[in-house]
RNA sequence: GGGCGGUUAGCUCAGCGGUAGAGCACUACGUUGACAUCGUAGUGGCCACUGGUUCGAUCCCAGUACCGCCCACCA
């Protein structure tokens, strides 16, 4: 039967796809001809996904490293799986939930929410595998894994070895011990001001953060000395000129974001600021609130001013902005919380005018400290460094604005001061005020903000006096999936501490043990690296790991407190006086390495037994323990766990378990060794790993590259892989980023629908130039499906020529016509070109010699000169080497477009 | 503000110490035994700018301009 005119890519593809599968072709060593080993990691797709032109990129770039691998005889695996990808599929559940009229997440059980997750996973999860499957994929599908398997509540089909990796991981870097056998925690948990998502109430990592430049305005307010003082403020210019003298009872503060006002806890200026050393230590007042209970801060000195910028005086504000953090933390300044998880102002707590007083209480405390302040005479508390527990339960928002939003309460603290006159006023032709309103008397809304109306009335501009609200660009943080401006808040998370597995990360890239490729990625790789900073681990989410670590209950509630007594006794005795509190704790919990309050042990292991064990060392064997529900937690995990009194010799003692999960980033930086089974030592760790290549997006080189890296080190002491291939972000054909809103995106299947999978990928490895900008044009993707029908004729050709009826040999024929001498020459070198450039990533070169080849040599060259040769003596020998020579066309394409090459073989019948 | 990268034909991009390359587009011609999803021939470049190193620079070095991307705390 004579070929068709063209490669039906429709009809034949999920043919031949079906084909490779029902031969377990893509079988980890399938092909295997020899030793070496060839192993690529899937970067795991989110459940939630489809695939796009980026996966489609990715994955074929991984589809022609394997096959071509496995064509060379490697024991070749392609490790596929998927990500569970923590917030984004919570995200997705919880919509779902929502479109189909169910109850919110907040009204479900933790168990049952985790129950509809899962269900979702087992209805969408097999999307994206038979979208990679249309693409071409040779994934050994039969060892998916899933980032989330084996976890507690996983269907059939999911019970990996992922969850128990990943808290096998945590609980050793918990419980990790230097070189001397001393506790060196890899993870900690502390009260740290981090990035907060008010939108999914949860803490994120630095990363997970996107800074976006938007339009904002700065705020100058009065901030009134204490028992009105005064001061002469003198300003000078460069040359030490007065330029201006004015008695002032208040120092002039800058801000963009005035609600933060409300939790100030001091106002600083830099130490060399000769404007303000007459008034530093004294007291100002915070101009919001009711008049007769507003709060009273100290004014510091710290060198994070800037004496050049603004007025050269900063409120400090150590609960919700990092700078500020640091200079409180350093000058022992409290940090008053302000706003909920939601980001709304604070409703809880005791009264503002009881928190408030209590608050100059411990501003006069720290002027006292420091020596401003004498120590009044009479009647005086003593304040040490007020308790964490008791500043942060501390609520410092006046009534009038609790429960507000925080923009909304913005919006009220500026009208109210600027009401009370205690904004700074400046002419109205002031340049800071913005040109718009400067040159036209534009009025003013109740924030201060420029509004569209023009005042009417005859003053001139520069006689009236306005507040000065500057308009300024700044830099606002935005959560990266719910894109809301991003809150810092004080709150307990844990930490991975970066600082100390980071170095054997650096070193192997330093001394090539692993490569990145383009090589600026190693720049880039080292600058993250050389700053990295603690990496938040916990989500205050439901899906994902949950951290293994339990609270017990404080054991100063019953009488197991006696238990401990006689050894503080014995203690007592030999220091020869009473133990101190924490001295007490600390012999109780002496074969514990960190506890998480004077009062509450914690115990971290890999399995509620495990748990149990070190429960019954600190409680007694005449101890049940047991662990508290999601209904006893609704109060609180810390509450949840609970000590009974002994009924007949035994008492119940109920555990808690941290109510966090792990980054999902955590897990998949396990990616590497939890795929092939560890902790099992399992065949398929010690051969395939470390693997040969990572081939990801360069925008995930911090996510995951550096963390697996640092992960895999630090676990298993090996780097992941040996080399990795970071590419670009695929981009329209003018270069822009593809979205749903610029209407650009090309979709994969779409593409292949009408070229074919094998059009796109060809155009995927000729765009794969290493550093490059991957512009996808449909132009192009259609002269590449030309390119495949160009073969497909030769092999027609070919085929009416009678040239296949030998099959194709291996070897490479020894033809004595010029013409077949120099194709054959042309071929071999044609090949070495390939394989040169296959070994060193360059996709591009090796597309653009088979393009050139094919179409320019043997197409346009070879077979016209070949034509007159089938009607003579040379007939034959034309023929075999034709044949040879198409074959090796299809060997050589195989990886590239491994479709229309297998046709090509099965209906020419060449091999 | 810091870091990384880019600037080569009309377009998209390779290249890299020694007469500039590809694909697409364009022009002219062409239904010669597979292919019109085609063939043949051709047009087209101060390799951003300025200096330096060199016998020789698109390439190496320094600086300038513009364009991207990443990171960053100026209230």
């Amino acid at each position: 039967m004579p070929m068709e005119k063209t490669f039906n890519a429709a009809e034949a593809e999920p043919r031949i796809y079906a084909a490779w599968e029902k031969a377990h072709a893509f079988a980890a060593g399938a092909n295997a001809s020899r030793e070496e080993t060839f192993s690529i990691m899937i970067p795991p797709p989110n459940v939630t996904g489809s695939l796009h032109v980026g996966h489609a990129f990715n994955n074929t770039v991984q589809d022609i490293l394997t096959r071509w691998k496995r064509m060379q005889g490697y024991d070749t695996l392609w490790q596929p799986g998927q990500d569970h990808a923590g917030i984004a599929t919570q995200l997705v559940v919880e919509r779902k939930l929502a479109e189909a009229g169910l109850p919110p997440r907040a009204e479900m059980t933790r168990e049952a929410f985790l129950s509809r997750i899962w269900e979702w996973k087992a209805e969408s999860g097999d999307t994206i595998i038979n979208q990679l499957k249309r693409l071409g994929a040779s994934c050994d599908w039969d060892r998916n894994a899933f980032t989330m398997s084996g976890a507690p509540g996983a269907p059939p089909g999911d019970e990996g070895n992922f969850h128990d990796a990943v808290i096998k991981v945590f609980v050793e870097m918990f419980n990790h011990k230097d070189a001397d056998g001393n506790p060196d925690p890899l993870i900690y948990r502390g009260k740290r001001l981090v990035n907060w998502d008010p939108h999914f109430e949860t803490a994120i990592s630095d990363l997970e953060v996107e800074n976006v430049e938007v339009a904002g305005f700065m705020w100058h307010f009065k901030y009134p000395l204490a028992g009105g003082e005064t001061y002469d403020y003198v300003e000078k210019d460069e040359d030490g000129n007065e330029v201006l003298r004015e008695v002032r009872d208040y120092i002039s503060i800058a801000t963009t974001r005035p609600e933060t006002m409300l939790g100030d806890g001091a106002v600083a200026v830099h130490p060399t600021d000769a404007r303000y050393s007459a008034i530093v230590g004294k007291l100002c007042e915070i101009p919001v609130g009711p008049k007769d209970q507003r709060r009273l801060i100290p004014i510091i000195t710290d060198e994070y001013p800037d004496p050049t910028f603004g007025s050269g005086a900063v409120k400090i504000t150590g609960a919700h902005d990092f700078n500020d953090y640091a200079v409180a933390q350093r000058a022992g300044i409290p940090m008053y919380a302000l706003m909920d998880t939601k980001a709304r102002m604070r409703a809880d707590g005791g009264p503002y005018e009881i928190d408030a007083r209590e608050a100059k209480k411990i501003s006069e405390a720290w002027l006292v400290k420091k020596g401003y302040l004498k120590k009044p005479d009479g009647f005086w508390i003593e304040f040490g460094d007020p308790a964490e527990e008791i500043v942060s339960a501390m609520n410092l928002v006046p009534e009038a604005y609790r429960g507000l939003d925080r923009f909304e309460a913005r919006a009220r603290v500026v009208a109210d001061i600027t009401d009370e006159g205690l904004a700074v006023m400046v002419p109205a032709t002031d340049p800071r005020l913005g040109k718009a309103y400067a040159s036209s008397r534009q009025a003013r809304g109740e924030d201060g903000r420029p509004t569209d109306s023009y005042e009417e009335g005859g003053m001139a501009p520069e006689a009236m006096l306005v507040p000065l609200v500057e308009p300024k660009p700044i830099m606002q943080p935005f959560g990266d999936r719910s894109k809301v401006v991003i809150e810092p808040m004080l709150t307990d998370q844990w930490f991975v501490d970066t600082a100390k597995i980071v170095g054997p990360a650096l070193d192997a890239v330093r001394d090539g043990r692993t490569t990145i490729l383009p090589e600026s990625g190693e720049k880039v790789y080292f600058h993250w690296l050389e700053n990295i900073e603690p990496w938040c681990i916990s989500r205050q989410l439901w899906w994902g790991h949950r951290i293994p670590v339990w609270y017990g209950p404080d054991v100063s509630q019953t009488d197991v407190a006696e238990r401990f007594q006689e050894e503080k006794e014995k203690l007592a005795a030999t220091l020869g006086r009473e133990l101190t509190e924490s001295e007490y704790f600390e012999i109780m919990h002496h074969h514990f390495d960190h506890l998480p309050t004077p009062n509450q042990p914690r115990f971290c292991g890999n399995s509620e037994e495990d748990v149990v064990v070190q429960a019954l060392l600190i409680y007694g064997e005449d101890t049940d323990v047991l662990f508290s529900s999601d209904a006893e937690e609704q109060f609180g995990f810390r509450a949840a766990a609970t000590i009974s009194p002994k009924v007949g010799g035994r008492r119940q003692v109920r555990l808690s378990r941290d109510p966090d999960v792990l980054d999902t980033w955590f897990s998949s930086g396990l990616w590497p060794i939890g795929t092939l089974g560890w902790p099992e030592q399992t065949e398929a760790l010690k051969k395939y790993f470390p693997t040969s290549v990572l081939v990801t997006g360069q925008d995930i080189l911090f996510f995951w590259v550096a963390r697996m890296m640092m992960m895999q080190l630090a676990v298993v002491g090996e780097v992941p892989f040996h080399t990795v291939y970071l590419h670009q972000l695929v981009r329209d054909e003018k270069g822009e980023k593809m979205s749903k809103t610029r209407g650009n995106v090309i979709d994969p299947l779409t593409i292949i629908d009408q070229y074919g999978a094998d059009a796109l990928r060809f155009t995927m490895a000729q765009m794969a130039a290493p550093g490059g900008v991957l512009k996808l044009s449909e132009e192009r993707i259609k002269g590449y499906r030309n390119f495949g029908t160009k073969l497909w004729n030769a092999c027609r050709f070919a085929e009416m020529n009678g040239v296949w009826e030998g099959h194709a040999t291996s070897a490479p024929p020894t033809p004595t016509a010029t013409v077949n001498r120099w194709i054959v020459g042309e071929a071999a070198r044609v090949r070495a070109d390939v394989d040169a450039a296959l070994t060193a990533y360059r996709f591009n070169d090796a597309a653009n010699a088979l393009y050139a080849f094919v179409w320019g040599q043997v197409c346009d060259w070879y077979v016209e000169f070949a034509k007159p040769l089938f009607d003579g003596d040379l007939a034959q020998e034309t023929r075999e080497t034709m044949a040879w020579v198409l074959d090796q066309c299809m060997i050589l394409l195989h990886p590239i477009m491994p479709f229309i090459t297998e046709e090509l073989w099965q209906t020419t019948g060449a091999r």
